[in-house]
RNA sequence: GCCGGGGUGGCGGAAUUGGCAGACGCAGCGGACUUAAAAUCCGCCGGACCUAGUCCUUGUGGGUUCGAGUCCCACUCCCGGCACCA
């Protein structure tokens, strides 16, 4: 990897690289694993969560891609309920939707957004009255509080605590076996949406406050425990879903929001736009948009509901049953619980003897040298965690380690810090979109409520470089690349090869490797090379040929070449930037032909090419600097500086145009005013003839660009 | 289904704010050099026709405008993401 990026020419400053797996930098990821302790955003916590079979760990929402399977080896997770180390990112829902001042893909700002996944609605209380249950409501979570009335019947989700003590006697046979049935399906079988919804009744009843109504209780695992209260209630007219349940149980449909036109006749699927409130009564006739804040605030009064916020975003599960990544700092002792290890202490070494058993349990666990330790706290005997940190929680926060990579009182300099960061510019995958941006975001802004910084982005300017395609593959680090860069770049050399990558396209899009694409670039550096090396002889006046190249248009096109290359460079738009150093070679070539300048108008045109191309071909610039006579580096020269009066044309093509079609071209000093370029154009003899016993009704023109006479 | 991005020659792709569609390169064709080939250099290169020119052409259909690849409406196809989220 190194070797490969030096090759290519790539330039880092190599004394600040760091290595997340070395003691001296993970010391203070667990540093950082403590200061959130400490603020009370790690916690430990039993939930269901995503297990790899394959890896044998669990893994966070984000590492679980596609159709539900582990984004490192692709095997379908399932659910398991583990005691787990979590992170609440979910504190900063809100804030991470927020993209203010970022300069950042609107498809990964998307693609975070959808992530939060935020909703806006109502928890609404259902009245429980059962023999034997402390609980005397059911909360359910919904975003159209106005269809309460049309509320038929209740699901909670399997796992739901309060099943087993409401289900009826009579009922509990086949709840129970729905359950063990839903618990043994993987994840992809229970999201899928082409399933048809099914569930059981459990025999018991709750009763909606708004009409009064007994309302039955089924389970279903299209409701999901970890969203919302794990209860929705069921509103078949309104809500897709449910109306697909409703008719496979026959329970019964009732519309509360009427679609336009509505004359009470049943529906054929379910309505879920907005309408005008029926059956509902006090609230009969609102349009529902009103009713939903209605109903919403009569139930806050009577204490039954309040208006609510939901987020798909679950908080971060960091532990892993993987021996690569930081011990997690954290001591059981049988008398002081969960004690965390102290900074002094730091870091918990990974031990190096540690052995592989594929058990589904960390491999430390296993290492009693490691496991046995004292109490911090009292002395005690106590053990260790065992698992390790998701390694993206090294990644999270390496850009603030760069800013002072070997200081080893803290985990960097607060004030170097302050001055490098936020990043200016960072490119990456979008394949990160929800997982490393998103983790350093989150932490990010943990660090500045922690008053370690006083930023709360990471990165302000967010590039997302495309994918190359090899013979239908991508080149990709973790896939394994299919072609490596290597055998052009002896072949060719490094500076073709990045050209290339530069040429094929847009950056952001990537693009096919084409192996006569790549020879085209190689013979325009040859043209370079050539066009620099083999010398320039000025002819006398009379031989010269051709007066498009003059010294003025030298200069002119000189600096134009300079204005666009840099704006390129800055636009990151790399394809184009060297489409106009291409221009320019060719305009070189043909100056040289006619020799139609002095020595030193050439001369500072080939060096004014040679920094230009610096950035794109870093070996063949250096070389052909030193090769003109130039002092070592030709990367150490300030960038070249357009001269807008000089990038000025003096001359410009004047379209002429009849009812907005072509007729004619001509080529007029840029300094002509409107009145003489509609003359011009009204007296070109290709125009003439359009304009012949018409009646001119308009003359537009745009300076600079075109005049269009209108006719009829 | 929802969100985001796209559709331009044989191919990769250019085209500030609406103002010359096809920059630059690849492939192809013709020529020069050569005994020959490679390399190099020069020219042509969206389509049609009655070829000095005219007409057509930016996924499809409509609209706005003096003028639309660009703006608006509807549709369609492709790519990426999310997807029983109540």
């Amino acid at each position: 990897m190194r070797r490969q990026l030096k090759s290519i020419g790539a330039i880092y400053d190599w004394t600040r690289e760091v290595i997340t797996c070395l003691p001296e930098y993970y010391k203070w990821t667990q540093w950082f694993f403590l200061k959130l302790y400490e603020a009370g955003l790690a916690y430990r916590g039993k939930a269901p969560v995503n297990w790899c079979p394959h890896c044998q760990t669990v893994l966070a929402n984000e590492q679980v891609v596609g159709e539900g399977v582990c984004e490192r080896c692709e095997t379908p997770v399932i659910r398991r309920d583990l005691e787990q180390w979590f992170f609440g990112i979910t504190r900063y829902a809100d804030e991470l939707m927020q993209h203010d001042g970022l300069d950042w893909p609107e498809r990964i700002k998307s693609m975070q957004r959808n992530w939060v996944g935020k909703s806006v609605g109502a928890e609404i209380a259902f009245a429980l009255d059962h023999p034997g249950v402390e609980e005397k409501e059911i909360r359910v979570f919904t975003t159209r509080p106005d269809t309460t009335f049309g509320v038929t019947f209740m699901v909670l989700a399997p796992e739901h605590p309060l099943v087993a003590r409401l289900t009826a006697p009579n009922r509990k046979a086949e709840v129970e076996e729905y359950i063990a049935r839903s618990r043994q399906q993987t994840e992809i079988e229970r999201l899928s949406t082409e399933r048809e919804k099914d569930g059981v009744f459990i025999g018991a009843y709750v009763k909606n406050h708004l009409n009064g109504e007994s309302v039955p209780i089924w389970i279903a695992d299209y409701v999901l425990l970890s969203y919302g209260t794990g209860a929705v209630m069921g509103v078949p007219a309104h809500d897709e879903r449910d109306f697909a349940f409703a008719q496979k149980y026959n329970l019964s449909i009732r519309v509360v929001v009427a679609p336009p036109g509505w004359q009470g006749e049943e529906l054929e699927q379910a309505y879920v736009e907005a309408g005008t409130m029926v059956n509902s009564g006090q609230f009969d006739g609102l349009p529902s948009e009103q009713g939903a804040a209605a109903i919403t605030d009569f139930l806050e009064k009577n204490g039954q509901g309040k208006s609510s916020v939901s987020y798909k975003l679950r908080d971060w599960l960091i532990s892993r049953q993987r021996y690569w990544g930081a011990p997690i700092p954290m001591i059981y002792c049988l008398d002081c619980g969960i004690v965390p290890v102290p900074e002094k202490d730091l870091p918990v070494l990974l031990p190096e003897d540690a052995e592989f058993k594929p058990t589904g349990e960390s491999p430390l666990k296993y290492n009693e040298a490691f496991v046995n330790t004292t109490c911090p706290r009292c002395g005690g005997p106590s053990q260790r965690e065992t698992d390790t940190m998701d390694t993206f929680m090294c990644s999270s926060w390496y850009f603030f380690r760069y800013t002072s990579p070997h200081c080893d009182t803290s985990a960097f300099d607060s004030e170097k810090a302050g001055h490098w960061l936020p990043v200016d510019l960072y490119t990456g995958g979008a394949e990160h979109a929800v997982m490393h941006l998103f983790y350093a975001r989150f932490f990010t802004k943990a660090l500045r409520d922690m008053g370690l910084i006083d930023f709360s982005e990471p990165f302000t300017r967010l590039f997302n470089q495309g994918v190359i395609i090899v013979e239908r593959q991508k080149m990709s680090k973790s896939k394994g690349n299919v072609i490596t860069p290597d055998e052009y770049v002896s072949e060719l050399g490094a500076d073709a090869v990045r050209a290339y990558l530069m040429f094929i396209g847009p950056w952001e899009q990537g693009g096919e490797w084409n192996d006569s694409g790549i020879s085209g670039i190689s013979r325009w550096l040859t043209r370079i090379w050539n066009l620099v090396t083999s010398g320039y002889k000025q002819k006398t006046p009379g031989q010269v040929q051709d007066i498009e190249q003059t010294p003025r248009a030298l200069s002119r096109v000189t600096h134009q070449t300079i204005r666009k290359v840099t704006e390129d460079l800055e636009k990151l738009r790399f394809n184009t930037m060297i489409a106009a150093l291409m221009e320019f070679s060719n305009y070189l070539a043909k100056v040289r032909e006619n020799g139609s300048v002095d020595d030193s108008d050439w001369k500072k045109s080939i060096d004014t090419l040679m920094l230009l191309l610096a950035p794109t071909a870093p070996h063949l610039a250096e070389e052909l600097w030193q090769q003109t006579g130039h002092d070592y580096s030709i990367h150490n020269q300030p960038w070249p500086k357009w001269d807008p009066e000089l990038a000025e044309d003096e001359e410009i093509t004047l379209v002429i145009q009849v009812n907005g079609k072509l007729r004619d071209r001509i080529i007029v000093p840029a300094s002509t005013t409107e009145v003489e370029a509609i003359q011009i154009a009204a007296e070109s003899t290709r125009v003439k003839p359009y304009l012949e016993g018409k009646e001119a009704l308009r003359k537009i023109y745009v300076p600079g660009k075109l005049v269009n006479i209108v006719v009829r």
